[in-house]
DNA sequence: TATATAGTTCAAAAATATTTGAACTATATA
DNA sequence: TATATAGTTCAAATATTTTTGAACTATATA
């Protein structure tokens, strides 16, 4: 048993991630695939520029919801499930 | 088992309105005292005016986070444990 | 070297969300 | 009946988030 905090603000953060359309969209997606994906695919994917793709992924990464390897021009993502386990699935637990 | 059906727009309200620091603190607290409370015992609680209440109930109840009872004047709101867990606790399997 | 590709940064514009106070409805109580 | 209480509604002001395109950095490739 591990003992978890976590500040208000950090939860907020969280909340406010997937609190979008397109980020919930991108989570879903990479959680399909389960496996590194670049941002180039996903924005494809999902019908957006490639400015807006590095603007959600920004919010999502700040909110630990994916990590992030670059890859010399590309990088890529993945879903953080820690994350997600912490705010969402033990959501009472660390309430 | 059983099956559940969400739509997107759905989750999105729900994480909207978890997405709010005055909101979540008042999720804090219905899930301690854990029974019906009066909009007015919470809007104190929280120090935020009526008007602000009225305001983040409706988005709370909007989300189906809480669920109301009028008596005469007054307002009781309660969690409602139901949509945390479709959208939260049992995030991966509803996604 | 020249050109293409992956992604970032910036600032302006547009869209959404939140706060505020005044006026309101409905019910309770002196 | 007069007054107080619980909560809602509205519109204006403010704050925050999202979109957009142009200019940019860094790496790959012809």
């Amino acid at each position: 048993m591990i003992k978890q905090t976590q500040t208000t603000e950090e939860s907020i953060k969280v909340f406010k991630a997937l609190a979008d359309p397109i980020r919930l969209e991108i989570v879903k997606y990479l959680s399909q695939l389960d496996h590194e994906v670049s941002c180039g695919e996903i924005s494809q994917a999902m019908q957006i520029s490639k400015t807006s793709g590095s603007y959600h992924f920004k919010i999502l990464q700040e909110a630990g919801l994916i990590s992030v390897r670059k890859v010399a021009r590309e990088k890529y993502v993945i879903l953080d499930r820690s994350t997600f386990d912490r705010h969402l699935t033990h959501f009472w637990q660390n309430l």
